[in-house]
DNA sequence: CTGGGGATGGGGCCC
DNA sequence: CGGGCCCCATCCCCA
């Protein structure tokens, strides 16, 4: 017995899983576009792709290799097995630069389709270079010996220049040069032993690097295994020949990945997570959710990418990001991505700035915000303080709703574009000076609500600031620190610009780790797993405070009723019940 | 329906 | 740079 359409129903499933993001659980970056698919069927497709999946739920497609138009056909052949001609090309220029992608990417069937098609047409492949590089690729063939970190794909190390000979190549000239040999030794294994040359956002700014060396994996206690290597954005399967020959992300933390444990690959992640736990609340990787939550986000998905045009960093204190990292943006600014904050992930509204967000969207974004005002400043900034750090929206056809041919969207200003030069272009329209906003009235409000944080604090607890030996004081607000690093760090908390952009939605900060750990939030990476529940936490601290809640333990106690608490912040919540006239 | 408690997420910031 | 703890916001459950 045999049901005639199954496959095909399969698969027409599959596609419109795809289109509207349900459980993809992994994004390929292509220049400035971002791609949702399933990683099994990718994994089905290509065994380029599978060695890739197998530890990356973030891949980055060499731009050499494959653009978004292209890549955009490839991802329909593999979901549909048609081939929909591109309207941006021509036949011949389409079919030759489907051909090398397909060649990249290990898509024999796809690559002999067009290979057929190209000798029907009496056209040759222009293998290697399917468009113009822009400069990211520009610069990153400059650095590929330079940096492990670089795009991920086997070509990583292929020498474009030799793509970019006139003498034409089929299909076997481009694999041939692309031997196993080429492919897939080079610089890798140098990169494997090299440890933390690029570990962190800040590496390899000068050279205009990607930031795929950034590492928001982060260490996880030695009971909770480790999601490094899953979860590292950059990082690849070291077993895989193929893998062995793209970038990985060599981050001190990487090491950790040879001490994962069950369930650490299906680490949340940002697709699969935003996803899923939108339609079937909480995700548990490694078992049942501990309980029925169902957030509702109230942003919509959209995939801002820093152009490659952001890569100059003007400002050595600032991260050199240049949007190769990208994912999800969380449902609102404190949802986040994970288990237990389900992002609407609907691909139905274009994210834009963050201020813009704030005028435009319902009240409780608002309200978050603007009690966070002395830290949103800037979040409405594509680029700013001399950094511009753009942030893209490629909109994927048919995730998207009709925007035209408009697929390049600003994110500051919300504009489309049809291509990303001319999005480039606008957005050099953007002064500085619409970038310098609001920062202004939220810091008196922030400080009343310190004091009266303090005010609880003492009820609870010591204050944290004591008056001890403290010699270094803030101009501004004169608070005191013990040390200068602590109060230039603190210092910054004033400046009108925050030097750590999120290269994904824009938000700045004035730490680096907040901005990374930010980041993580965004990529859904969460590395510290309760093993009691399974429950994933991306920070080490939520984890102590949520096994309080297998153990029983109630260590805060309300001095006025007896109350007791297994979260310091909930007797807190609590006190104010006591304190307030209500 | 409402308020309180439990639990969680994200950001700020000090150490 | 990570850890830790503060904040606020939010959701869910339950009385």
């Amino acid at each position: 017995m045999e049901l005639p359409n199954h496959a095909k129903q399969l698969l027409l499933q599959l596609n419109q899983q795809r289109a509207k993001g349900f459980l993809c659980d992994v994004i390929i970056v292509v220049e400035n576009a971002l791609f949702r698919a399933h990683k099994n069927i990718l994994a089905a497709s290509s065994i380029y792709f599978k060695s890739l999946v197998l530890h990356d739920n973030l891949i980055n497609l060499d731009t050499e290799m494959v653009n978004p138009s292209v890549f955009r056909q490839v991802l329909d052949f593999i979901y549909t097995g048609k081939l929909l001609s591109s309207s941006e090309m021509s036949n011949e220029q389409n079919f030759s630069a489907l051909l090398t992608a397909a060649s990249y990417l290990q898509l024999h069937d796809l690559a002999a389709l067009c290979k057929k098609r190209l000798k029907r047409s009496g056209g040759k492949p222009l293998p290697g270079k399917p468009s113009t590089p822009g400069p990211l690729s520009r610069l990153r063939l400059n650095n590929q010996h330079l940096s492990s970190s670089t795009t991920t794909g086997p070509n990583n190390h292929y020498p474009p220049t030799s793509s970019d000979t006139d003498q034409p190549q089929p299909d076997e000239g481009l694999r041939d040069k692309l031997s196993d040999d080429e492919m897939f030794v080079g610089s890798s294994g140098k990169n494997a032993g090299n440890g933390s040359s690029n570990g962190n956002l800040s590496s390899g700014g000068s050279a205009g690097e990607p930031d795929l060396g950034l590492d928001l994996s982060k260490k996880s206690p030695p009971s909770a295994g480790t999601a490094t290597d899953a979860l590292s954005p950059h990082s690849n399967s070291q077993e895989s020949p193929q893998s062995a020959s793209v970038s990985t992300t060599n981050s001190a933390s990487l090491d950790d990945s040879s001490a994962t444990l069950p369930g650490v690959d299906n680490c949340l992640d940002p697709v699969e997570v935003s996803s899923k736990a939108s339609e079937d609340g909480p995700l548990q990787p490694d078992g049942p959710p501990p309980q029925k939550r169902s957030r509702q986000g109230s942003r919509k998905n959209e995939w801002p990418r820093r152009e490659a045009s952001g890569l100059k960093s003007e400002d050595n204190d600032r991260p050199l990001v240049n949007g190769v990292i990208v994912g999800p943006k969380d449902g609102r600014s404190s949802g986040g991505v994970g288990a237990g904050s389900a992002s609407s992930f609907t691909s139905e509204q274009s994210y834009q700035c963050k201020d813009e967000e704030d005028a435009g969207e319902n009240g409780h974004d608002h309200s978050e915000d603007s009690a966070q005002s002395d830290g949103e400043s800037t979040g409405c900034r594509g680029n700013g303080g001399g950094h511009r750090s753009t942030n893209y929206v490629y909109r994927q056809e048919g995730f998207e709703p009709a925007l035209g041919d408009n697929l390049y969207v600003c994110i500051p200003c919300g504009k489309g574009f049809p291509s990303s030069e001319q999005l480039n272009a606008h957005v050099e329209t953007h002064t500085e000076d619409e970038l310098f906003i609001k920062e202004e009235g939220g810091t008196l409000v922030k400080e009343e609500d310190e004091e009266e944080a303090e005010d609880l604090s003492a009820t609870v607890g010591p204050s944290s600031f004591g008056s001890e030996t403290r010699p270094f004081k803030c101009t501004v607000c004169s608070k005191s620190y013990k040390d200068p690093a602590t109060l230039r760090q603190h210092e910054k908390s004033h400046w009108l610009t925050r030097p750590f952009p999120c290269n994904i939605c824009g938000k700045m900060f004035t730490q680096r780790g907040t901005m990374t750990r930010h980041m993580r939030s965004h990529l859904g990476l969460k590395p510290f797993a309760c093993e009691e529940c399974g429950m994933r936490f991306t920070r080490q601290y939520r984890l102590t405070e949520h096994m309080r809640v297998h153990s029983g333990e109630k260590p805060y106690e309300c001095q006025l009723c007896g109350g007791k608490f297994t979260q310091q912040r909930n007797l807190i919540s609590h006190l104010r019940m006591h304190t307030s006239p209500s």
